[in-house]
DNA sequence: ATGTCGATTTGCT
DNA sequence: GCAAATCGACATA
């Protein structure tokens, strides 16, 4: 089966919620410390810029932190969030526009027992890479990756020609994002349908 | 200069 | 099920 890494043109589009759905099912890899390690993608969410109040950027707000959602699509926006987790993005859409996609879930399939090592976790369980914070720490994903080109060749995403039909994807609110009033509610998370590997946050 | 709080996870009651 | 953990970005002064 072909399997081949997602161009620039993948990322500089415009419509950022038609991305999010076209990343479920998508491969993420990174190859950090000299260890590859790397799933399936099965939870997305999306945040729209400037007019987003749940974004970062709500506003064109451009601060050190958020500089790099400003960047051109393909790019990783890595923040810290709780002052523990790091929270891994893919920046969309045209330099100037700060749309990302927050990376929430994933199914692992390569380098298990190193992602095992970097969570602390000696067991098969779902807790793995379950939920944004979790999933960077066991791609090995910090701050420090924030600004990265996801075009290159240490963080990266590939297409192994597999599609999630429309009635496999589950769209619902947002998670965590209360503080947004009227756009809290919008349906901008997207996960596979009865996927176990989802996050389990409501 | 200082105070508040988060796009969460984990462990314990 | 609930609350602590933990620190830097951001807002206010």
């Amino acid at each position: 089966m072909p399997k081949t890494k997602l161009d620039r043109e993948f990322y500089t589009r415009s419509d950022t919620l038609v991305i999010a759905k076209e990343l479920l099912g998508k491969y993420l890899f990174t190859r950090l410390d000299n260890a590859l390690t790397g799933g399936m993608i099965v939870e997305t969410e999306a945040y729209l810029g400037a007019t987003d109040r749940a974004s970062h950027a709500f506003g064109g707000r451009y601060t050190d932190r958020t500089r790099m959602m400003y960047s051109l699509g393909g790019t990783a926006y890595v923040y810290l969030c709780y002052g523990i987790h790091d929270m891994f993005n893919i920046v969309t859409g045209e330099e100037g526009s700060p749309h990302a996609i927050l990376i929430r879930a994933m199914e692992p399939t390569v380098g298990i027992e190193i992602m095992q090592a970097r969570r602390k976790i000696h067991q098969r369980t779902y807790r793995l890479t379950a939920g944004p914070g979790a999933m960077a720490q066991a791609l090995g994903i910090n701050v420090k990756h924030s600004g990265m080109d996801l075009c290159g060749d240490e963080i990266w995403l590939e297409d192994h020609e597999i599609s999630i039909p429309d009635a496999d994807i589950l769209a619902s609110s947002r998670v965590g994002v209360a503080y947004a009033g009227d756009d809290a509610g919008l349906p901008y998370r997207f996960r596979i349908r009865n996927n176990p590997w989802t996050s389990p946050a409501k």
